[in-house]
RNA sequence: GCCGCGGUAGCUCAGGUAGUAGAGCGCGUCUCUGAAAAAGACGAGGUUUCACCAGUGCAAGUCUGGUCCGCGGCA
């Protein structure tokens, strides 16, 4: 059997506030690596606080418009406008030329992130149904009830009709979505491609007290830097109905301006917003059995020396 | 000191005419294929218990009397 050997991708994940960003700095540092971000939030510009972007080296008033933290090249942050679509397939493909390019260089890349969906389109090579978002077709269907939807999907496809979950209007319009445009069975479109990468997945497990410590102290901080004068401004620019509005520590502000509550209470309810967040993440990477939970950087300095 | 209001799930509170305690939030578990920091599902919590004590009822968060605590007003 002769497989072909692929490059090596080296994958840094955790829930939010966990310290990904050091680590992998230090690990790419050390290896010769380049990181590239997989993070739903930092895509965007202007979003810099409230998303913890790492702090970059200057400001990029050179054409070549890189993103350098500590002497290290990051890649898929800032690279939409608040107020551009985007998602899983746009960032996957974006994603992978990026990967692809450091690998050219004979440099390690380093996926490093919180959303697991974006990693699981990388490492899994999940192949999307190719039928982007039709905003006029949604906002029609968003209008029916769940079991008008339910009934319409399950004429198009009876048997992904049998393990959709049937309460979330959101999942029924996409799978109506892509069964209209493709004339096929939505469920049967779900599909993994073969592997890109050789991939080693590390993941920062911390204790639950620990993790919530250093999710209070971030956002005290961002208090500080001043997140309300960046979601003043934003707001200004683009308004509330844009989706990256919905991200944590911005979504929490509607009610403030709108004089409901005080500042503290924001604090309050981003705290508590970021704890679960960073529950429903582990959540997600609880089921993927190839990650390498780790507690600090000698160990996986020492994953990475082994495995590779 | 007097008058009024209140003391029910971790928190905020519902609980006509008495009949074996509910909601929202939080908490826990989970789902996830072009919005994913999104969208959704399920579940555990009230020391035999509704601040405490006594009384009337077959039966009392629910009625009566008292005690203690909190809040507001008068003094």
């Amino acid at each position: 059997m002769k497989k072909e050997k692929l490059p090596k991708l080296i994958v840094i994940l955790g829930p939010t506030a966990s310290g990904k960003t050091e680590l992998a700095i230090k690990l790419a540092k050390k290896f010769n690596g380049e990181i590239v971000s997989a993070d739903s939030r930092q895509v965007y510009r202007e979003m810099d606080i409230g998303t913890a972007k790492p702090l970059k080296q200057q400001e990029a008033k050179d054409k070549k418009q890189e993103y350098i933290v500590k002497g290290v090249p990051h890649y898929m942050i800032d690279i939409v406008n608040p107020d551009e679509e985007f998602n899983v397939a746009i960032y996957k493909k974006i994603a992978i030329k990026a990967i692809k390019n450091i690998q050219k260089r004979e440099k390690l890349p380093f996926l490093v992130g919180g959303t697991g969906l974006y990693i699981q389109a990388i490492v899994d090579n999940i192949d999307f149904p190719r039928v982007p978002p039709q905003k006029k077709l949604r906002k029609k269907l968003e209008k029916k009830t769940k079991k008008e939807l339910f009934k319409i999907y399950r004429e198009l496809d009876p048997e992904g009709a049998k393990l959709i979950d049937k309460e979330n209007k959101r999942r029924l319009i996409r799978a109506i979505e892509v069964c209209k445009a493709t004339k096929k069975s939505f469920w049967q479109q779900r599909k993994k491609g073969k592997p890109l990468f050789d991939v080693l997945q590390i993941g920062i497990k911390l204790p639950k007290t620990e993790l919530k410590k250093r999710v209070e102290k971030r956002i005290d901080k961002m208090f500080k830097l001043g997140l309300e004068r960046e979601v003043k401004k934003l707001i200004k620019k683009y308004g509330w109905n844009i989706p990256s509005m919905q991200a944590i520590d911005y979504q929490e502000w509607k009610n403030y301006f709108k004089g409901k509550i005080k500042l503290e209470e924001i604090k309050k309810e981003i705290k508590i917003h970021t704890l679960q967040f960073s529950k429903r993440q582990m959540t997600w990477f609880k089921r993927n059995k190839r990650i390498h939970w780790i507690k600090n950087y000698q160990k996986a300095k020492k994953l990475i020396k082994k495995v590779f």
